[in-house]
DNA sequence: CACGTCTGCGTAACGGGTTCGAGTGATAGA
DNA sequence: TCTATCACTCGAACCCGTTACGCAGACGTG
């Protein structure tokens, strides 16, 4: 009895089954390899591997996770795409999926808050794995979080670490990332150097700052706090651009003379360039400029931007390594602690920086 | 009989159903508001309703996929996640997504055609209800989505154009483009144009090289050849800065002089102006620079880019919406013939680009 | 009063795999 | 010869919703 199954192209395991005349049970174990595979005659396996493959038979994802309770699939939350930062993550943490056979299922909250949670429903719904969220921006309110401590899902975080101990992260070493930042310029040569700290909002402030004010006291330079600025919290990750633009006016309204302008991020530094540039202080001649995170753009910007590099698309296959190591222990009933990686930052020295000008006139 | 369930947190229905004294198909048909619902005493609906609601009871999406067959989910497929072509159109569907309560499975092929197959079949195995390539930068090749067809699953490809009639497509109107690039550039008063060609691979390239001569060829004006290069071929979306500046290069060395230059792309664009400003061109006060899509970059750049925008996130919206109209169609066994949308590109003036110098010597 | 119709709800058969426990025949050991 | 063992396979329960169908009672109609 064939089916003719022209339209209805789906092929069952029950049609294996009875094609190759063994039972739904024997196709089942060997088509996975299950571990009573090894009772099963080879014949009787290539058999039914063989009208499997003739029959063009695929297994339905759904039956197989209503039974097995494993989705194969993990939520990805972002918080907003739209922030360069996101890009290599995701190509990060997709890739070390793929080699899983992990499927990710795609969230972007948008920075608000009820997005996150619909999103968070319907991932739940869906008995997702396990769970990266990357917050790279916005604060994440621990809370939001605890629904998937409870059900045991494996999380983690990329760019922000949360208290409790429920939620794995990745984050960059942001203090180590600041002095790397600051050593640089100072090794240039730049001593009246002005700064663009981050939102008192994002975690990553305090540490790069600290980083930064730590190694001004090693090497005895004097931070001068009228050459301080603070970018304002904002829910847009681009905000940036124009703020650092616009902050950086305002440093240069001062009328006090600096040689270099460290900034909080890339899209700082590029917006603090375009209004250097536009006030007539050449980059990197009169101004060097440094930046952080180093987004794919910077490399493009001109003039290409020195900057302190976060390993994103490593952090973001960390991610995935992270959440399969707690997968897997909740499959072997393993108690498994969370993981807290901080991820080295790297100096990449491009071109909007250089020594400082020996005609560097004293304001 | 209560359930302790303290670590098996999962309410199922008929949970709900013994709790509230009805059967599950009661409680089926009043969750859902399913068409029997009618006939369900309003009591009965409210006692069920809150002691779901009390229980906290979440409906498991894969039962009700594998019963149903449907798994409000649709497969994104992206060619590579690294052009930056692909951020806003990925917030569009996302976005347009989401209204309708799907969810995206996220997959970027990384320009790999065994990865793009994978993947696909990861995406068929999931039943998938609808697909979206985003095939900005790579061939599509019919034959990777005859499954598709077959299959009847709603398709679109956002960027290009298939051949057949199984697969909707969202171009933007690429003849349109260049006539818009050129006409500008024309009416800025430049008459020597540099152009770089898209590379052959690409179904935009020709098109827009098609409204680029037509428009020369009504305004009268000479397109010389000398000054007409073509991007070569190139699995990498990110080449055409490197290009862009080698090409610029190029042209450069032959001495002969222009005063603009239309580039295929953005990061030609880009890649053109860096080779312009080492070389000690000014942009745009020496030589204009138009380039193509307006990628979120081109805003950023120095200085920010004139461009012929394609309306990337709508185009996302766009490509959900006529899935969704496949989908719909499906549902209600309506034949639905698939679409072919082509968006209006729209000329953004930034700072590349400025009159033509009067004092611009002749070659 | 017999008979349709509508209301209100339950029974049971799915959907397509997974997996435990059991069953059969053959061989080996006592 | 009888039983223990092994190799090989199957039956059936199960995962958790969905939905066709059936049934019982209330009500209206001829």
């Amino acid at each position: 009895m064939k089916r003719q199954s022209s339209k209805d192209a789906t092929v069952t395991m029950r049609d294996v089954a009875e094609t190759s005349g063994f039972s739904p049970a024997t196709v089942s174990i060997v088509l996975n390899n299950a571990p009573l595979a090894r009772y099963i005659a080879p014949a009787t396996k290539k058999r039914i591997e063989d009208t499997a493959k003739k029959l063009g038979y695929r297994p339905n994802a759904m039956a197989r996770f209503l039974r097995s309770k494993r989705s194969h699939s993990v939520g990805v939350m972002i918080f907003d795409i739209t922030d360069p930062f996101c890009t290599p993550v995701l190509r990060g943490i997709e890739n070390a999926l793929y080699q899983c056979s992990y499927v990710p299922i795609f969230a972007d909250a948008h920075n608000q808050r009820n997005r996150f949670e619909r999103y968070l429903e319907m991932l739940l719904d869906r008995h997702i794995e396990a769970l990266i969220v990357v917050a790279n921006w916005l604060f994440v309110d621990i809370h939001l979080l605890a629904d998937i401590g409870k059900r045991n899902i494996p999380a983690a975080t990329i760019g922000c670490e949360l208290p409790g101990d429920t939620v794995s992260s990745i984050i960059v070493d942001n203090e180590a990332g600041g002095r790397l930042a600051l050593e640089h310029l100072y090794q240039l040569g730049h001593r009246k150097i002005a700064f663009i700290r981050g939102p008192k909002m994002l975690v990553d402030s305090a540490p790069r700052w600290r980083g930064i004010q730590k190694f001004a006291h090693g090497a005895g330079l004097e931070i001068d706090h009228a050459l301080v600025v603070q970018l304002p919290d904002s829910f847009d990750p681009n905000s940036g651009f124009e703020n650092g633009q616009r902050f950086t006016d305002e440093l240069l309204q001062k009328k006090k003379r600096f040689t270099a302008l460290l900034a909080f991020d890339d899209l700082t530094a590029l917006g603090a360039i375009r209004a250097l540039t536009k006030a007539g202080v050449k980059v990197p001649e009169q101004c060097s400029v440094i930046g952080f995170d180093d987004v794919p753009l910077s490399l493009l910007a001109a003039p290409p931007l020195t900057t302190v590099r976060q390993p994103l698309e490593a952090m973001g296959g960390l991610a995935v390594n992270v959440i399969m190591e707690g997968v897997n222990a909740n499959l072997e009933k393993r108690e498994v602690s969370i993981a807290r990686h901080k991820t080295n930052p790297e100096l990449v020295i491009r071109e909007s920086t250089r020594a400082a000008a020996l005609t560097g006139a004293d304001d």
